[in-house]
Formats: structure tokens, sequence, C-alpha cells
RNA sequence: GGACGCUUAGCUCAGAGGUAGAGCGCUACCUUCACACGGUAGAAGUCAUAGGUUCGAAUCCUAUAGCGUCCACCA
């Protein structure tokens, strides 16, 4: 027997779903679900929570359809963040970085990642994800790096990867390179200064407005407009660069954009993305002055070297200032690059990296999508797809870090390289290359961008390169769950390099959640103290409430906006079931597996299972077609509106009468005929309400079990536990293939009481009549007899309604209910006003609603143009409220006559 | 500057050519033996605006406005 509380927490920690997990099924259809592997780094955060529960609802489905579902976990190394976290770790305990060589530091992240990789796996498992951890994979493991570097090799001897100097985004706090997605654009307030430039031999100035004076010194040219009248004599002249005497020319480049600054721009082809193209453009020098930290080099006057690039800032203006070279000063707002790791400005660097070739590899990830090969859902994120893969860069894939996959290539003296996937193995290349056996070959210092691993993910955790059944079985059979902000960093390098290692795609459905945000819209950070902890909502909550709740909040295209209330409405939805459990459990209601919905003869007990099936069918495809909130909607409805508001009411009054002893009843539960044979006192009466009770409660404990089952992908544990407690062992998809109960005479039939009730209830209400007086009530139906529907569910109407049938009725008010008509007797000083008024007013609408339709019945386009069945619904309907109106009628009528 | 998304009840959101829906909140009543994390009955909406297509538009199309996001650029 249920606990008459319900409370997540005595028993979540009771399931696990490890071993269902890590069942293969040889036979079966394989799928897979791709786990974007959490960062080693962290915690999970609640838009994890969202990802990983739609995704743990897609395994468990696919289970209980039957597929042999391999929905695989992991870690991602996070190169850069881990790195920097380690590092302010040792630095809080006193420990600097500059201190420690590269083995030491990574021997110490090593260790950091054995003694906290443990804490998402184990709240992945507070929030009951169900995937396979006994195949728990890292992105950094013996066969990721294996695999790293056979990708890596095969790319560069394929031609897709080059080492090459070029300018690139590089952030001066971590001094390492990064890639463009790694930059984000920040508007900042700013400062435009306007200084002279002072041509040479000359008291003629040229005025220069830049937002970064410290750059100054690796000025090689002033840009005017060809088109400038305002600086056209002064082209091909010399100007000196300002606190250097450096002579540097005026030269005509359409790059200087007359309507901006002064028009007179300078040009730095070291520090800036258009001067470097600039200075190509007209073979000027590239004078670098600000070094891998941000600091000014030796390029620059001696005052000004070691010092910090906005300290340098500073310190040139006050010179400019002092020298009377400075114009003017102009605040602006300005949006800057800054990485998005570090926070700090970034600083435009020529250094050699090595870089992937994009674009040859976008062309067939396009195709993937364009030809269909891999849906995203919704579709319109395949826009942003397309538009970034059609105009991808170089992707920039090394880093001067330390944490990550070593770029395997090793250097010659000479600096000649060998790209090889082992030390063996490029010195095997070096001693046939030079011919002689030794040979000192270094290997590059820089690792991988932590995305390039990612982007192997798919293949990685199935065991490539070696050619694994894994591979063969589950690749390409796989749907993907993630969020629309790593479209780029992640879902198109997988396609780019799947397609390429592979020639197969990574996976067939994209599904793009939303994100989830606090309740004003806002995105969760620590910094504005607005992040809810899943774990915390587990704990206050229960788990499957917090599942539910996301699954159910997760329409498509929309994110989340988060907060506590909306996991109370999960909470108490899990209560609600909780309690109709008990409820059952209270009457009997027993698992029965020769229970056959088919031979169900109580209207009722047809009524229910007819809204089941219908509820599970919805649910199935809303599933397959990833609705979630349409599925824990589907699912919602039925235990609450239909099981618990109806049925359940329903059915007290008639297990509550006790026609015979109850324990009798108990043990005849099973198979009611052959307990009634053993007790032949029993009259026909009794027989009949027994065997009726029987069928009323097999029905509700099959109902149940059918919707604990489909809940069991959301809500696994309080799933499990009911299951236990209905006697259930095995969890599968309820089959109701076989159940054929339509919408027949006696569905309708119940359909008509639920109306009744309400319909009597409603008009008590108005009336004022208090709930628990019991009025007498007799009643007229058009195509049925009335006698036996008040015989039949006289009992439910006296609980539910609180009318009492009788025949003949002296004072009555009547009300219209499907065609019907429901005489209610009334006692003395009742007031009739509000029910007439109500009435009037229904009456008034109806009427508006009977105009307008036939309005359009008369129209003669309409009549031609709309689908049969739209007409003949319109027929109906007008029918239906001429009924009404007419029986609205007669009870105003009534109700004056009374008066 | 380019693109995408959103605008429906007080709030959060479903609905996608033919009766305007849910949850929360609100009002009134009910502590009735599954459940007050509950029950019953209510009130509440020109479906952002303007055009168009259609017999018929919240739903399709086009503009406009507001909000949000992404991409690009900015001496």
């Amino acid at each position: 027997m249920l606990e008459k509380n319900f409370d997540p927490k005595s028993f979540e920690q009771n399931f696990s779903f490890e071993i269902e997990a890590s069942l293969r099924k040889p036979k079966a259809e394989p799928f897979m679900v791709l786990l974007p592997p959490p960062n080693v780094t962290g915690s999970l955060h609640i838009g994890h929570s969202l990802c990983y529960t739609l995704q743990d609802i897609l395994a468990r489905y696919k289970r209980l359809r039957g597929y042999d579902v391999l929905f695989q976990p992991g870690l991602d190394h996070a190169g850069i963040a881990t790195q920097l976290l380690v590092e302010k770790r040792l630095y809080d305990s006193g420990v600097e970085k500059k201190s420690l060589s590269r083995e030491q530091l990574l021997k110490e992240i090593w260790l950091w990642k054995e003694n906290s990789g443990d804490v998402v796996v184990n709240q992945m498992k507070i929030l009951g994800i169900s995937c396979d951890f006994s195949r728990q994979r890292f992105t950094m493991d013996e066969g990721a790096k294996k695999a790293v570097a056979k990708m890596f090799v095969r790319l560069f001897k394929d031609g897709f990867i080059y080492r090459q100097k070029k300018m690139v985004n590089w952030d001066p706090f971590i001094g390492t390179a990064i890639s463009d997605l790694e930059v984000v654009e920040r508007e900042v307030d700013g400062r435009l200064w306007y200084v002279k430039y002072v041509l040479a031999n000359s008291d003629e100035c040229i005025t220069v407005a830049t937002t970064r004076p410290e750059t100054i010194f690796g000025d090689v040219a002033v840009a005017v407009n060809p088109d400038d009248c305002r600086y056209a004599h002064l082209i091909g002249k010399k100007v000196v660069v300002p606190l250097t005497d450096r002579k540097i020319p005026i030269i005509e480049d359409k790059y200087a954009d007359m309507a901006k600054g002064s028009g007179a721009v300078k040009i730095t082809p070291a520090h800036d993305f258009n001067d470097f193209l600039v200075g190509e453009r007209h073979k000027l020098d590239v004078i670098e002055v600000i070094d891998a930290r941000g600091e000014l080099n030796e390029n620059v006057p001696e005052i000004f070297q070691k010092m910090d690039r906005f300290a340098a800032r500073e310190k040139v203006v006050e010179l400019l200032d002092k020298m009377k070279l400075l114009v003017r000063a102009e605040d602006i707002k300005q949006t800057i690059p800054f990485g998005d790791r570090s926070g700090v400005a970034l600083e435009p660097r020529i250094t050699y990296q090595w870089f992937v070739d994009a674009e040859k590899l976008s062309i067939p990830a396009i195709s993937a999508v364009k030809d269909g090969k891999i849906r995203f859902i919704p579709k319109h994120w395949e826009n942003l797809y397309f538009e970034w893969l059609s105009k991808i860069r170089p992707w920039c894939v090394s880093r001067q870090i330390w944490w990550g996959h070593r770029v395997p290539a090793w250097y010659g003296p000479d600096g000649q390289v060998f790209v090889e996937e082992s030390y063996e193995e490029a010195m095997g290349k070096a001693v046939e290359f030079y011919g002689k056996n030794t040979i000192e070959l270094t290997q590059d210092a820089d690792v991988l961008d932590t995305w390039f691993s990612s982007g192997m993910w798919p293949f990685i955790t199935l065991g490539w390169p070696d050619k694994t059944d894994d591979m063969k079985r589950y690749y390409s059979k796989t749907t993907i769950v993630t969020g629309f902000d790593i479209i780029f960093f992640w879902i198109a390098r997988m396609i780019m390099m799947g397609l390429h290692a592979t020639g197969n795609i990574p996976f067939r459905d994209i599904y793009i959640h939303g994100l989830v945000r606090d309740e004003k819209g806002q995105k969760m950070s620590k910094y504005k103290g607005n992040v809810l902890d899943p774990v915390d909502l587990c704990n206050k909550y229960g788990a499957d409430a917090v599942r539910y709740t996301l699954a159910s909040m997760s329409s498509p295209g929309r994110n989340i906006k988060m907060n506590d209330r909306a996991v109370e409405n999960g909470r108490n939805f899990l209560t609600k079931l909780w309690n109709a459990v008990r409820f059952s459990q209270l009457h009997g209601c027993t698992s029965n597996k020769r229970f056959d919905p088919n031979a169900v003869n109580s209207p009722l007990a047809k009524w229910i299972i007819y809204h089941a099936k219908n509820a599970i069918t919805d649910v199935e495809q809303a599933l397959e077609s990833y609705r979630f909130d349409e599925a824990a909607r589907h699912i919602y409805r039925c235990v609450w509106n239909c099981l618990c508001d109806w049925y359940m009411e329903f059915i007290k009054p008639i297990l509550q009468t006790s026609h015979i002893n109850p324990n009798e009843e108990n043990s005849a539960t099973d198979d009611a005929a052959d307990a009634v044979g053993e007790n032949n006192k029993l009259r026909d009466y009794d027989i009949n309400i027994l065997l009726a009770k029987n069928d009323l409660r097999n029905t509700a404990a099959w109902v149940i079990l059918q919707l604990v089952r489909v809940l069991y992908p959301f809500c696994p544990f309080i799933s499990k536990k009911l299951m236990g407690e209905i006697g259930v062992v095995d969890t599968e998809w309820p089959d109701l293939s076989g159940v054929n109960i339509s919408f027949d005479q006696d569905v309708k039939e119940i359909e008509l009481l639920k109306n009744v009730i309400t319909s009597i209830r409603s008009m008590k209400q108005c009336l004022r009549i208090s709930v628990g007086e019991k009025l007498p009530v007799s009643m007229e139906m058009t195509n049925a007899d009335a006698g036996k529907f008040l015989a039949d569910y006289g009992d439910i109407l006296y609980r539910m309604a609180g009318v009492v049938a009788e025949e003949r009725l002296m004072q009555s008010i009547s009300i219209v209910v499907d065609g019907a008509v429901i005489r209610i007797g009334l006692g003395e000083g009742v007031d009739l006003l509000q029910e007439k008024k109500r009435l009037c007013n229904e009456k008034l609408k109806l009427t508006e609603t009977h105009d307008e339709i036939l309005l359009r019945l008369d129209n003669s386009e309409f009549l031609e143009k709309a689908s049969e069945n739209v007409i003949i619904e319109h027929k109906e309907r007008l029918e239906s409220i001429r009924d009404r109106i007419q029986k609205i009628d007669y009870v105003i009528q009534s109700l004056e006559i009374v008066e």
C-alpha cells in the first residue's frame, strides 16, 4: 500500500537505471542518442537538465518500443575552460602558473579531473538519466587520443589541414589564438582620439582618428580615400609617426572612409584585420608592437616597453597631449571583440597556426542537410546552419595552451615538419627524409581546439578508427538533442568531420531545444544570482517533477522561462497520480493479467478505456514528432481530467455500495464468477453488482497501469515505484492495437452523463443551492429511455450532482443538456432570477451564433466551395443550436410559471 | 547593415483555414472517507496593427510596429 504522503525523496534513490541502460538487444533495430558530453569543469545547470531529460525521454521511449538503444555518456576535457579553472585554483592556493612546468600543470589538471569528474555523473544519476555509464568516455582518453591523431593526420594528408602564418584573434590573457567562434562582440564606452601626424620636412599636418593610440608605433602608413579632395594633395607624401622619428607614406585606398573620423586612417597591419589587408595591397611592412601577453614589445620606444596595452594607451595620449599633437577626443560607443572564456579584449596578431580548410569540408556538410539526409527539428534552424557554413572561414585549430590533444606534428632541426600519428612514425619519415639515423625531432607545442575532438564525438564513442561492430551498428542511426547555441561550434563540425572520416552522416535527426531562462526571460548567470540549480530543484520537488516540467514546457522554437512555480505544477500532477493509485488500492483495484479491455460491459469502463487509448495514441504521435510538450499534456489530461475527475468519481458510489461482505468481495476480485458460484446464497442482483464492480475495478487498474507506463519515459522514478505497487515488474509500452472500443452509444451515454452532472451543478451554484442539498430530479430524453438512464446512474447522480430520481415533481426548474431536458424539483424560497438571467444570456449568445451559421448556410458560394463535411457540420450545429434555443425558451417559460 | 524568431486571458504558454484553449493567478462555495500539492462553479481575450488571398483568417500572404536572438561591420 502506498504511503499517504507523496514524497519523491523516499523512493527516488531506490531506483537505478544502469542495468537497463546497459542492456543490449542484438536482434532489435539500433537507435543511438548522442549525449553532448558536459565539461569536466562543471556541474550541471538547468540547461543540461533540459537537454538530458529530453534525450532520456527519447532513449527510454525507444527502449520501450523495442529498439536497441545506445545512450552513451562522456565528458569533454574542455581545454581552455579547464586549464583556466585549475590555474585559478592553484593560484588561489598560492601556486603561480609560471612556477610549473608543462608536465606539472598537466598532472595537476588530470588530478583535478579524476577528483571532480564524478560530480556531473552523479548529478545525471540524480536526474535519472539512463545512459550506459559502463561505456562512459572522455574526449582525452586513450581511444580519443588515437582517433584525434588519426583524424588530424588524415586531414593533413588529404590537404584539409595546413600550417600558416596568419592574422588570428589572439587572447592576451590566456596567451593563445582562438577561433572566430570564440569571439564575442560587446559594446563598450570607448574614445576616439584625433591625432596630428606632421608631414616630414613641413609644418603641415594630417589629422588621423584612432581608438587605439597605443598601436601608433606599429603604423606603417596613413590611408586616405582616393576621392577625398581634402587630402588629395598629400598622397605620396610622408608623415612622421608621432612619438617616433619614423617616416611613413600617405597612401590612397578605398578602405579609408571619408565619413568616418577625419577621413584619414592610420594603417597598422600587425594589429588590425583590415589594416593587414591594406598592408598587403600596398606591400607595406608589418611592425608588431604588442606581444602575446598584451604588452608592448621591443619595437616601441623604451619607456613603453613591457607596458600593458591599456596603460600604454593612456601614456601615449598623455604624451601626445603634452606635445600638442592631440586635436581632440570624442566619447563613442564601440563594439569590440572579447574572448568568450577570458573576457578580455582580443588582440589581432600574426602568428603561425594550424588551420582546417572548413570551406572544403562544408560542401558535403551542406548537401547532407539540403538532401534531407540530416533533419533539423524545428526545420528553421537549417537557415542558421546554411548561413554559417556558406561563409565559413578557415578554422584555426591550434591553441597555445597545455591541456588538450597535442598537435601530432614534429619538426626537424631545419624546421621540416612531419605530421604523423606518433613520434615513431614521424621519426621513420624523418630518417627517410634526412637519410640519417640520429635526428632530433621536437613536437609542436600547441594543442588542438577542444571542438576538434568534440567534433569527432559521434564516432570516437563507437571505437573509430577501428572498424568496430558498434560503429557498423549504431553510427548514423542517431538522434542528437542540443541547444541552438552550439550549432556552429559542435553540430556543424560533427557533420563535417563525420562525413570526412566515415563517409557517412553522424546522425539523422537534430532536435534543437530552447534555452532555459529565468522567469523574466533573462539568461541565468551566477553573477545575476538567478541560477536555478537542478539538483536543488530535484531535492525540493523530486527529479520526476523537474523532468516532467521541463518536458512539458519544451515547445518547439521557444525558450523556457523557468521558475519554482512551474516545477510545483509538475509535482502537483505527480501527487495527483500518486493519490489516484492510492485510491485504486483502497478500493481493491488490482491488476489482472487476464483482463480484456474489449470485454468490458459497463459503459463507464468503456468510456475510460476509449479515452485512455486515444491519449496514449496521442502520446505516441507526439513523441514520434519530438513534441515533448504535447506528449506530457496528453498524459496529464488523461490522468487528471479523465481518470481522476470523472472515472474515479463515477465508480466511487458504485464501489461503496456494500451489498456483500467486503472481505468476500476482495477474495473474489480475480474471478468474480467463481467466487459467486461458491456462495450461492447471493441473490442475482448482488451477483450483477459484484460483476459490475469487478469490471470497474479491473478497468481502473488497467488504465492506471497503461498511463503509468507511458509516463515512464518522462518520470521513471514514480513510474517504477507505482508499477511496483501495481505488481508489474517489466517496463513496456502499452500495446493497444487490439483495443477496439469506439465512440459508440455507451461512450456517448457517459459523455451525456458528464454533461448532465455539470449542468446540474452549474445550475445549483447559480441558484445558490448548496451542493449538499439533495433535490428530486426527473428527465426526458429524445432518443433514449430516461427512466433507464436515471436508474443506471442514479447513484452517481446522487453523489456527484446531489439529485434523487423521482417520477413526479411539483415545483421544478428545467435545464437542457444535449437534447435531454432535466427537471429538478425546488424547495421553497429559491431565487430563480439568477438562473433566468443566465439562461437569457445563453440564449442571446446562441442566437448570435445561430444567425452567423445561418448566414453562411444561405451563402451560395459557401455551399459551392466549402467541403461537404464542413457543410454537414454546420447544418448539424445549426440544428443542435435551434434545438437548444427551443428548449431554453421552454425552460424560461416554465420559470415564469414557477414564479 | 543582413537574417531568423516572437506578439493569443492579469502571468507563462498551447492552438495553425470552419465552435478561442491549458496551467498559474483571480472570484464564490466546499476541510465530502485518494488527493487542500485538493474539489465544484465562475469571471476574464477586437488572437500586436494595417492591408491582401479566401465562401470563410487567430491560423496563409505582404507591409508596419514592439520585443528577442544570431551573423557581419564600425579609424
